[in-house]
DNA sequence: ATCTCTGCAAAGCTTTTGCATAATA
DNA sequence: TATTATGCAAAAGCTTTGCAGAGAT
């Protein structure tokens, strides 16, 4: 596991230590509510602009992406280097796919639509083994869950 | 190519019928401000409350689909059945990818992580051919372009 | 000492909502 | 005629920005 570094250029500010301590922890990417909170926890006093501009920073160094994902309107950021992965609907906990499938194809795409692919990013919606299990225990006790 | 059609139990009014045309138009999901404008060409007013009513309205009846492009902070809504496809970075153009390269890996995703997969989202970033071109060429010139 | 970073409050933008009026069925 | 849809203006929510003071090199 690599450890991440501030960019050159930057300077070392406790914030900006832990908004970075914080991404590297979380498999999830993350709101920039969230990265406030998480702080907080850790009794770290931050404010949100703070938060964001370091995103922004870190994002135009390309060390953190910034997306948006399926059916929510605020932006969640993780690194870079956690890129392709499975969201389960549930629980929104999110597993990374290592061997990402879709390497293969982008001859295929290539030689079919004539694109130079710069790159890729793939979401997969599902339920977890974990959420699978608790739903199916909690189907039988109530006919009106939701 | 199988035409639209506004879901049971809402009325139909022209400006729900030319959200809907405007949208089977275009291959590239629009920013609600351009349905705006090309509706305007059009010569039909309407306002933009009324577009994201509806946009939401088909959204959740599974006509539209609303997402977030990398490096866009403004959501795009085009027709569900349009979903993967090749973004030209350049000139926004998206080519509709037809036979999707991931079915064939649900199969693997599911073994591996045990998950039950309900969709999934792929975005494809590169070069369409035609800007290829247009970049090669404008290379030569000037040293400092942008 | 200089230059960058942070926090606060205010501004900016996209999207949503309330309400009266207009249009559809 | 009853119900749903539209438009306008105002509200809401996330994100950005200006500025003065604090912190890093």
């Amino acid at each position: 596991m690599k450890k991440l570094a501030i960019p050159q250029g930057y300077k070392t500010t406790k914030q900006r230590k832990a908004i970075l301590e914080v991404l590297e922890e979380n498999i999830t990417p993350m709101h920039a509510e969230d990265i406030y909170f998480k702080l907080k926890e850790k009794g770290i006093d931050i404010s949100l602009s703070t938060i964001y501009r370091n995103l922004d920073m870190l994002q135009k160094q390309g060390l953190v992406i910034k997306a948006y994902m399926l059916n929510e309107d605020k932006a969640r950021f993780g690194l870079s280097s956690k890129k392709n992965y499975l969201i389960c609907q549930e629980c929104k906990k999110i597993v990374i796919i290592d061997n990402c499938p879709f390497e293969k194809f982008k001859e295929e795409l290539i030689e079919v639509h004539g694109f130079d692919i710069l790159g890729h990013s793939i979401e997969v919606y599902g339920i977890c083994p974990e959420c699978k299990e608790k739903i199916k225990n909690d189907e039988k006790p109530s006919q009106e869950n939701k």
